[in-house]
RNA sequence: GGACGGGUGGGUGAGUGGCUAAAACCAGCAGACUGUAAAUCUGCCGCUCCUUGCGGGCUACGGAGGUUCGAAUCCUCCCCCGUCCA
């Protein structure tokens, strides 16, 4: 089954309720993308991701393509049979390890060599091999290789930055065009707007990639430092240039309580680290703010982390004994505060929807807001 | 009884005349985290005062004296602890 999306409904603040369909499974929008950088959700077993109702993953090219090395996944079958995961899975294509590596890496306008963070070993990314990668990958949705660059930055290195990246789409929709039947299209290819900060090249950004006529859109570049208020200008100016048929996705959002931002400006699609990686350093999210478990005020709490939640762990554990497997550093306190969150990120989305349906999302968001910051609990 | 070795801030432990309120690590307290080089990182961590500052005062390296302009560091005696010998 090939790639698709249904736009069911755009509500008055316009917020868009929708579903994906991929070879694996259906997706609900507005969705958040739990991380799985390499095969993994760290912290979470897939039994559990499927049983807290996770319909797509996020998996990344460049890590992939180091390790285990993309040819041993291809030959096990691909990603999904590799990682055990029957749903669906998006492959980001390296362009945030542009970002986040930028000490171990050098851009051209052919690609980007990497100095390996695991042993030093020089590899170069092309918009080609980025998607040779997520071809072998095998996975639902493919992400156009993208120079995200950092904030702040000068308009001419953002300028740069979104021509570099609109070459290297329209080379990755050749490479596409180019393999054709042996791909099958059963992989999505979605194109990346960037831009930086500016609205202008935002605009003209959005134009030329749409364009080149991708599956669906992701708006990157975001949420690399820059605050709240300006994220969603640069969403707000972007959206309605993308097609209303095909999804959007605002790429490494966001705070829960800046979700709904974003999904009234016409987001389908987020992705973030912010649960799992959070939840590992001993911060839980709660339906009246963040937790941070380890602080002494909970050491003789019998209360579960979040009264009002629904999920498994604060249906059984203390604020006192995750508090106590932080500080004795226990893997488990990881695990247990990693399903927590997740399960508070998707609640969260699931709300989202229900709103966008009931025609309230707005009275939604303001409601949250001001619970998630009342301060910590 | 004798011979060595040793007693440092909550813990381990560096420091052998001034740059030492005393390294480092741990523990403790608080904070950060946004397409994951992150089970990570940052700050605080003797008491006290205020004009909160690379600020002032006080107390502190087993105890008591002493040498010195100045001592955790040198000397004397004492008290503990460890190992070995009687």
């Amino acid at each position: 089954m090939p790639f698709s999306f249904e736009l069911l409904k755009t509500d008055r603040s316009g917020a868009r309720l929708g579903r994906m369909h991929t070879p694996h499974g259906v997706i609900d929008t507005p969705a958040f993308m739990p991380v799985g950088t390499a095969g993994t959700v760290k912290g979470l077993t897939q039994q559990a991701l499927e049983e807290l109702g996770v319909q797509i993953l996020l998996g990344n090219t460049y890590h992939f393509y180091l390790r285990p090395g993309h040819e041993v996944i291809r030959g096990l079958g691909g990603l999904h049979k590799f990682m055990a995961w029957p749903r669906a899975i998006l492959t980001d294509s390296g362009g945030y390890q542009v970002f986040s590596l930028a000490d171990l890496r050098k851009v051209t306008d052919e690609g980007v060599k990497f100095r390996s963070h695991l042993d030093g070993s020089e590899h170069f990314l092309t918009p080609e091999s980025a998607l040779e990668i997520q071809t072998a990958l095998g996975s639902d949705i493919m992400m156009v290789l993208d120079e995200c660059i950092e904030h702040p930055a000068s308009h001419e290195r953002a300028e740069k930055a979104a021509a570099r990246t609109l070459d290297w789409a329209k080379r990755a929709r050749r490479a596409l065009a180019a393999k054709g039947a042996s791909n099958g299209g059963s992989q999505a290819l979605f194109g990346i707007v960037q831009g930086g900060t500016y609205a202008g090249l935002r605009r003209a950004s959005a134009r030329d990639i749409v364009a080149l006529d991708f599956d669906g859109y992701a708006v990157g570049g975001l949420a690399v430092g820059e605050p709240h208020a300006l994220t969603c200008e640069m969403t707000e100016v972007v959206a309605p240039l993308l097609p209303a048929d095909k999804p959007r996705y605002l790429m490494g959002v966001g705070k829960p309580e800046d979700i709904a931002d974003y999904v009234m400006r016409g987001i389908d699609m987020m992705d973030c680290v912010l649960p799992t990686r959070s939840a590992r350093h001993g911060c839980l999210f709660t339906s009246a703010g963040r937790v941070l478990i380890r602080n002494a005020r909970h050491a003789n709490d019998p209360r579960p982390v979040d009264e009002a939640c629904s999920c498994a762990v604060c249906g059984r554990y203390s604020r006192a004994y995750l508090r106590h497997l932080f500080i004795a550093n226990e893997i488990l306190g990881a695990v247990l505060a990693s399903h927590h969150n997740v399960h508070f990120y998707l609640d969260l989305m699931r709300r989202i929807r229900q709103s966008i349906e009931f025609g309230d999302l707005v009275g939604f968001s303001s409601e949250l807001k001001s619970r998630l910051v009342a301060g910590p609990c």
